[in-house]
DNA sequence: CTATAAATCAACACTATGTTCATTATGAGG
DNA sequence: CCTCATAATGAACATAGTGTTGATTTATAG
């Protein structure tokens, strides 16, 4: 007799996690308690710590869940595919299953990617991927109708640099700051691939 | 009498942002009590609601005081300038202005960046990058010494595309998941410059 | 049909919240 | 230097959430 086979256990499960999306959806992560969780899903506030220990417990587990089966997606891409995909102007196949995952599991993702940084400094974050755009060279974003739409172009780029920002802190701001400055002015100058390829300026960091 | 110039509601405003830094670098923001918070301070609980009215009040009120000074970056840098300093070499001065401003108040965005995304699927996260940084073009990482750091190429890509997933699901998936797979896939494949300035295949998506 | 285990219910101690009010202290301005 | 306004303190309060326990009811696997 296995627990995860029992339906009482399977339906208590599959209760709390509707109810921890839509209360997430309706007040926010932050506002979620065991309480209105179980108020919320019809079921007595102690059967949720038959399951778990703490909310924290139930996002891991939901996670566990999500990557698990991430891991588990088959990889159909070798070079081959990739090649003749890339001939027929068609998507990556790996890529492509990704994106069939993410949106076959679009509840969880949804709160997974709408709580990404909705803590604290949202207002902050805005404000910087903004500043960010405007540096976004504007031929890119105004010449003509483009091949993928231009709200995916600008959100690429801010959050590129975003990131780099990001990732000079998670580092200790170990790189000087005039150094990441130059970085970014390169990254938005030359753009990535430009900025990797050309050795020339690279014994200029550093220097000052 | 002015209640910003009151020594005493200086102070204990003071006692109260470090500690509350000094709890978050500690135990990270979701373990934050006002309990917790003023005992670190060594106030009153009481004088804690004298100027906030909760926790997420306070860190309101920081973002609010770092985007007033972050608007009022004297901005230094019209074309001219930016010609010049790309003559010299040298970083944007706006784009250096910037990060010397997040330089100097580093703990409060360490704590921004560090609590980006830690309350909900931190591993996920890392899971989805790196999943992201296996697509990119090894060449770029290993040839030869860079002119920028590779972990900062990595950054940039691995958020920027992280980004565009992220930008799907908070325009509510508006988009074919198979136009974003073939979106991600020339990103991924020309880059965003490519990407952007090639109009031949843009009549090819959504044609499926 | 029945034995097992899941779910329920009520109660518990504990901790945090946000508010109030009387009291103490301290700094601003004359 | 004084004094008055007010910031800070301390204690108490009601309310709400947490996590646990033990007895009881209910549902399901076999």
């Amino acid at each position: 007799m296995d627990k995860n086979e029992d339906l009482r256990v399977i339906r208590s499960r599959r209760l709390i996690e509707d109810a921890f999306f839509t209360l997430v959806e309706e007040e926010g992560i932050e506002a979620v308690t065991v309480r209105k969780l179980t108020a919320q899903a019809g079921i007595n506030r102690g059967t949720f710590y038959l399951h778990y220990q703490d909310i924290y417990d139930l996002m891991e587990k939901m996670e566990d869940r999500i990557m698990e089966q991430m891991k588990q997606l088959p990889v159909k891409s070798g070079p081959q595919e990739m090649l003749s995909a890339e001939m027929k102007g068609e998507p990556f196949p790996s890529i492509a299953q990704f994106i069939d995952f993410m949106n076959e599991e679009h509840r969880f993702f949804q709160v997974f990617f709408a709580q990404e940084g909705a803590l604290f400094g949202k207002r902050l974050r805005v404000l910087i991927q903004d500043s960010i755009v405007d540096k976004i060279p504007k031929p890119l974003l105004t010449s003509e109708p483009l091949p993928v739409p231009a709200d995916y172009i600008v959100a690429y780029f801010s959050s590129a640099h975003f990131g780099v920002i990001k990732h000079w802190f998670n580092t200790g701001r170990a790189l000087p700051p005039y150094d990441l400055a130059v970085t970014l002015t390169r990254l938005i100058k030359d753009g990535p691939l430009l900025t990797a390829l050309n050795q020339q300026p690279a014994n200029r960091l550093s220097e000052s």
